[in-house]
DNA sequence: GCCAACGTTGGC
DNA sequence: GCCAACGTTGGC
């Protein structure tokens, strides 16, 4: 099993919101490298780790799994959703998403506290000009993590 | 709001 | 295929 460091930004879809809903689609991934992540080395039941960004408190939320194989994203076809890609066609649908499912609330783990942990620095998410929402996370990071989200 | 870093677009 | 211009991300 693999494990996945996935942005969200809380006030679109927290924690907590998955918490109340069980379950969500993780929609309105834009990027190539992302989608392919989801597309080719995705597997059910994966480990992943919400983290929630562009807010007050940046890093490690909770824990989830991926609920579904790749599926099109709808927003993407539809024109009122910020989502919305009009060079996108129903019959060759440019971007995906997953379900993911809820698994539990964690301790912050904040971005800085993250940064303060030399042995964490290997960590995709922490690199210099990282963007991508989704990241793998190797067996030995977790490792690292696991006892920190206790 | 700023801005560094990165990805995408489109003219050539 | 190059690369400048532009848009986006996301921490601060």
């Amino acid at each position: 099993m693999q494990t996945w460091l996935m942005k969200s930004e809380p006030e679109e879809a927290s924690i907590d919101d998955l918490q109340r809903l069980g379950r969500l689609p993780w929609t309105g991934v834009r990027n190539y490298q992302a989608r392919n992540f989801m597309r080719d080395a995705f597997q059910l039941g994966d480990r992943v780790l919400f983290y929630h960004s562009s807010c007050a408190e940046p890093g490690i939320a909770g824990l989830a799994r991926l609920a579904s194989a790749a599926y099109p994203d709808p927003t993407q076809f539809d024109p009122a959703s910020p989502y919305h890609d009009p060079k996108s066609k129903p019959e060759a649908p440019r971007w995906l998403l997953v379900d993911v499912s809820f698994d539990r609330k964690t301790r912050l783990l904040s971005l800085k506290e993250l940064r303060e942990r030399p042995e964490l620095a290997s960590l995709q998410v922490l690199q210099k000009g990282s963007r991508l929402s989704i990241t793998p996370v190797t067996d030995a990071e977790w490792r690292l993590l696991e006892p920190l989200l206790a």
